[in-house]
RNA sequence: GACCCCGUAGCUCAGUUGGAUAGAGCAACAGCCUUCUAAGCUGUAGGCCGCGCGUUCGAAUCGCGCCGGGGUCACCA
């Protein structure tokens, strides 16, 4: 649609030389009354022409060429928009795309199959996944399905690190809960893991392995724990992320950078390009001389590499491994690292344009109205296996997606809990639950009324002339666009939002109009553009992650 | 104090690269099932888009300054 007329009125600007002068664009008018697309050239086009902008949208509308078969009417508007009526038949013959390209609609190649990387959650292995995390994953794995969808190469990249003074305190935690199995008196320390998942780890091996642990040395038997611990986090971890659909390509163990000698290849680099110096004891980076704040340490007096430094060298290794789209989903938490990182990966001479960061804001939990306060290292918090096993997959992703990652998530317990019309994720499902019935039903119709397949050629779309027909083709034919700009703009709710968008006007055609009647080429019609709104909504819910049930 | 996010209907939030008369869900009220799924549809009510100034043909959207809420500013990650 957009093609066609960037092209009729391109050449309408070629003609009078005013081609290049200023941005062509079409929208979408959010009254319906002023067309199906419009574009608001006269008005950008009038200052430097010194003409009145409906002076020149008349000369572009005189100049202008096109099929009155595809176009209506053209008109002059408001401040010197000009609108364009597409006709009935320019949508309706547009219904047999869409069913032929089936589960591809909304697909496409402007990827160029990029090599693109997506890391999400990397949370380490110390706790189960929060509420948070949630989010992430859901975000993540989206963006993910969406890059893929506009035909990018993606890896999805999971991040952690086993080792450091957080899996320390792990280890010790489920040490000591280990040994108090036996000895309720042992002392547990000061700010070890509160969580009652500790308790539980603990337990489990103590079935596991009895009181052997209790006889070792106790250096040893940490060790031992941690471990264990980590194993049985990890397997957690990965479940709860299979429940929610996610699956990562790469976990990436940031003690291969130090194995590898990455670390102290960053150093090294940093010392050469004078960005590295030596103060009290630590390694400081030369921020300062990046244009940033202040200088940070990358090495601490004990010898450890603060966070920036791993990170830093991650980034240098997602370059050199050949990504040249990266992307990193981080929680609002995270943020005053990535100038840091940023500025450290062009020091050391690549591009941090390529590097796209997504920054989630928080989920705030509420149950019977009341905020749930969570901290891993409380007693009470609701993990994300709870909040699944409660509200189910679909809810959780559905609702980790509706809002825009930049705003601050409500996420309403007893809402996702409830199965029901009030639950929105329902609403969209229903929509094609709804549509598969229908199908269901004109099928077995079919076996004694015959009714052409929906994708049969001699479907005759031209029947579809209702307002609430129209409509939801309209609306159909927009999903490849919407997937595009929601992938570009890295901003999955809109993909919600239209789905939602497509249920309501798909609900209002159906109370509207019956899709099989005794009229057969009209019920073949009808049949075809709910068979199109099901790939819209199957697909959609595809790159949701969310399923698309047959029935409810 | 510095930086980041948010501020839109009673509540939770959408609002496309700045476009014409501001949108949804929930909550409230009033209706619609002898017909393909009522987890649906229709109608009513609800708004200085936090405040002010600016940019321009035009601002919920962009800029600056306030106000309010949240977050981050380690030799923690």
């Amino acid at each position: 649609m957009k093609r066609y007329l960037n092209e009729k009125v391109s050449a309408a600007l070629a003609s009078m030389n005013w081609l290049g002068s200023a941005q062509l664009t079409f929208e979408k008018p959010r009254d319906e009354a002023h067309g199906d697309l419009t574009t608001n050239i006269a008005m950008v086009l009038a200052k430097s022409l010194g003409k009145s902008p409906r002076a020149v949208a008349q000369e572009i509308v005189t100049a202008l060429k096109v099929e009155p078969e595809y176009i209506s009417n053209v008109e002059i508007a408001g401040p010197g928009f000009i609108n364009f009526h597409f006709t009935e038949r320019f949508f309706n013959h547009r219904v047999g795309d869409v069913l032929l390209q089936g589960d591809a609609f909304g697909r496409t190649t402007t990827g160029e199959h990029k090599k693109t990387q997506v890391e999400f959650v990397s949370a380490n292995p110390t706790g189960p996944l929060s509420v948070g995390h949630g989010r992430q994953a859901a975000i993540g794995d989206t963006i993910a399905n969406l890059l893929e969808w506009t035909g990018h190469d993606v890896t999805r990249e999971y991040y952690y690190n086993n080792a450091g003074r957080q899996m320390r305190m792990l280890a010790e935690s489920t040490y000591a809960r280990y040994r108090q199995i036996f000895d309720p008196a042992f002392p547990f320390l000061e700010d070890g893991y509160q969580g009652e998942y500790i308790v539980e780890i603990a337990q489990r091996l103590k079935e596991a392995r009895g009181e052997s642990l209790c006889a070792l040395e106790k250096e040893k038997a940490i060790e031992e724990c941690k471990s264990y611990a980590e194993q049985a986090l990890f397997g957690g971890i990965k479940d709860v992320l299979g429940l929610m659909g996610v699956k990562f390509d790469v976990f990436y163990n940031e003690d291969s950078l130090y194995k590898t000698g990455k670390i102290q290849d960053v150093i090294a680099e940093f010392r050469r390009l004078g960005l590295a110096y030596d103060s009290e004891g630590a390694v400081w980076l030369k921020a300062t001389a990046l244009g940033l704040e202040q200088d940070r340490v990358i090495v601490k007096s004990t010898g450890e590499p603060t966070y920036r430094l791993p990170d830093i060298a991650y980034h240098v290794e997602k370059f050199r491994r050949g990504f040249e789209l990266i992307v990193d989903v981080f929680g609002a938490d995270h943020i005053a690292t990535i100038p840091d990182v940023l500025a450290g990966v062009r020091a050391l001479g690549y591009d941090p344009e390529k590097v796209k960061v997504v920054i989630h804001q928080f989920v705030t939990l509420m149950r019977d109205g009341q905020q749930v306060k969570m901290s891993k290292r409380s007693a009470n918090f609701v993990t994300l296996d709870e909040l699944i096993e409660e509200a189910g997959s679909d809810a959780v992703r559905f609702f980790f997606l509706m809002r825009a990652v930049s705003s601050h998530l409500e996420f309403d317990l007893d809402l996702a809990k409830e199965q029901s019309e009030k639950n929105p994720v329902y609403y969209v499902q229903y929509a094609h639950a709804r549509i598969a019935s229908i199908l269901r039903f004109a099928e077995s119709e079919g076996s004694t009324s015959s009714l052409p397949a929906p994708n049969n050629e001699a479907i005759d779309y031209s029947l579809l002339v209702q307002p609430e027909e129209i409509a939801l083709i309209k609306l159909l034919l927009e999903f490849p666009d919407v997937v595009e700009s929601s992938c570009y703009t890295f901003e999955p709710q809109r993909i919600t939002t239209y789905l939602h968008d497509v249920a309501t006007v798909f609900h209002k055609f159906y109370h509207e109009h019956r899709v099989v009647t005794p009229d057969r080429e009209l019920s073949s019609a009808r049949l075809a553009l709910c068979s199109a709104a099901r790939t819209v909504l199957a697909n959609g819910c595809k790159i949701l992650g969310i399923s698309a049930p047959e029935r409810m």
